[in-house]
This record gives C-alpha cells, structure tokens and sequence, in this order.
DNA sequence: CGTGAAATATGTATCGT
DNA sequence: ACGATACATATTTCACG
C-alpha cells in the first residue's frame, strides 16, 4: 500500500462509503461539500491507495435459504507458528470459511463459518479441521440467527497519515 | 419484503455483486450476457425487492490505525424471551458490537466487538455487559489478527422463490 | 428482452487560489 | 497542492418494438 496522507475531508468520503457506496459521485460531492471532480479526484486516490480495499453488496438474510453460521473455536495443538501457517492457508483458502481471526485466550482461532446445510459443515470439518494433526480440539457454535451485520470501521481509527 | 421469483440469471447477478459491487451496469451486463437496460431492471428489482440490502465500501485494515477486535461469548441467567430481547436492544444498538449471532450450544450470544482501545471496551463492557442483571457470564477473546473477511454468501443457499 | 435516443453521470483539461 | 468550472466521453434510463 503506498503512502498517504489522509485528511478529514478523506476521512467523511470513507464514512459515507462504509455505510453507501450506490452514492453517485455527485450525491457524495453535495454531502461533503465539494465539487464533483474534487472529490472524484480522492475517492480514486483512496482506491488506487488500497485503502477502499472493495465495493461489495451485502443481501438480506431473509433472502437466503438454508444458510447456517457456525462460530468455531480452534485449539491447537503446539504454538509453532510453521504449523500454525499450515493450519492457517488451509483454513484461509476454505470457502466455507468467511471469517477468521487469531485470537489470545483459551483458544487460538475463532472462524465465521457459513454453510447451506449440516452435511456441508460436515464436509468442512473433514477437510479443514481433523485433517491437521496440530489441532488439538475444536468447539461448535451453531447460529440460530445473525441480529447483527456491520462492516463499518469508526473514522476515529483511522491512521492519519 | 415483497415476494420474489429469482432465476439463474438473478443469482449469477448477485454472485457477481457480492463481489463487486462497483462495476457499472454495462459492464456486469456484458459478463451475465444481458442488454444493459434488461440487466438494470433486474438489479433494481433486487434492490426494491430488498434482496440487495445495501452496498457498502469495504476498508483495508492496513489502513486502520489502533483497531482491535473481540469476541465475546455471552451467557444468560434465564432463558427468557423478554430478557433477551432486553439484552439485545442493548447490544444492538451499541456502535462497538458489529456482529451478533445467537446460538446454541456453551453459550447464547456470540459477539464481534471492534474498539479503537481498551478503554473504549471497558466501556462497551459496562454499558451493555454488567449493566445487564440476566447475563451471567462473559468469556472475551481478543484478536491479534483478522485473517479474513468475506461478506459473500454461496449462491446455491439462495432460495428459488 | 433488445434497441436507440434523451437525460445523467463520470472523467479530464485548464485555470485560479 | 487542491479545488472549481466547463467540456468531452461514458453510462444510465425510458419509451417502444
């Protein structure tokens, strides 16, 4: 990602485009009160800077089917960070998998995993979990609903630079 | 949301705009192999019918100053339908909680939490955790590292009706 | 669902601060 | 270096077949 020096105009363009990216760039231009080419000019800049990583869109739950999301807790075996690698390309590269973070505690990953049905959890559980032989343990959230989804990051924590 | 009939061709659009939302009309018409006015309509439809909940920039975390991520499991005193509901109004609507699954199993909640720093989860934690007289217990988890995050959703979950 | 024309939006060049 | 205006290009949108 190339250096950036990012300012509070920068920091309300990204704001909007968190929560509304279907804006025209006209419509954001009126809202943070600059002139269309103006703010075209930073909304690439944030793209070609890596930092407006995607523009995706994001479907209602009650439009999907069977859909189940599973919260795994992942224990290993050994701290050794060659095989927690190894653990990690075969989980990353999953498509069940949609989350996945490191975590400190009594466990040592926590994945989001969504499926269609239990046959496919199953599935998964095969390939990615008993497959590695530095997994000591794993523990199964079954979802019974998604109350919340946010992508959004706050604008206070966003590097100034 | 008002009833709907999806076909291949709705999902192929989905499949595409869940991972890439900020293609334009003619170009997502030309991969789906549509006229650009047919394929408009259809996206529209999806929107309207509230399929497409929303559209949403997604920000690279290497772009995020101090940013940490929890999980955290809750567990209720009484299994309680007014007293959960309670607590979700609560959880819901605090900016720090960006997901929230209930589920069954060890625990009933399981929260994504993201805060800039600790102090600003201590007070998360006060205001919705201990300010709760039915939640029994917490676990927190925090992530060193997000290793992935995927908001797209199989398209054979997509329900035909 | 496709075509084509009118209405909008985007992208660029240039100038001013 | 950044923003505004204006113009050229591209896209969206709508009536009609």
């Amino acid at each position: 990602m190339t250096f950036y020096f990012m300012d509070a105009i920068d920091r309300r363009i990204l704001d909007q485009l968190q929560r509304n990216s279907s804006l025209t760039n006209q419509a954001l231009a009126d809202e943070i009160g600059l002139s269309p080419s103006a703010c075209l000019k930073r909304v690439n800049r944030l793209r070609d800077a890596g930092i407006i990583e995607q523009e995706v869109a994001l479907l209602n739950p009650d439009a999907l089917g069977q859909c189940l999301h599973m919260v795994v807790e992942v224990t290993m075996e050994r701290d050794n960070k060659s095989l927690y690698q190894r653990f990690l390309t075969t989980a990353l590269s999953a498509p069940e998998v949609k989350q996945c973070y490191q975590v400190t505690g009594e466990c040592d990953f926590v994945l989001i995993v969504t499926v269609a049905d239990l046959d496919e959890y199953d599935s998964f559980c095969d390939r990615v979990l008993y497959g590695d032989d530095n997994l000591r343990k794993f523990r199964t959230l079954l979802s019974r609903k998604r109350h919340k989804f946010d992508t959004s990051v706050p604008m206070e924590s966003l590097r100034s630079t």
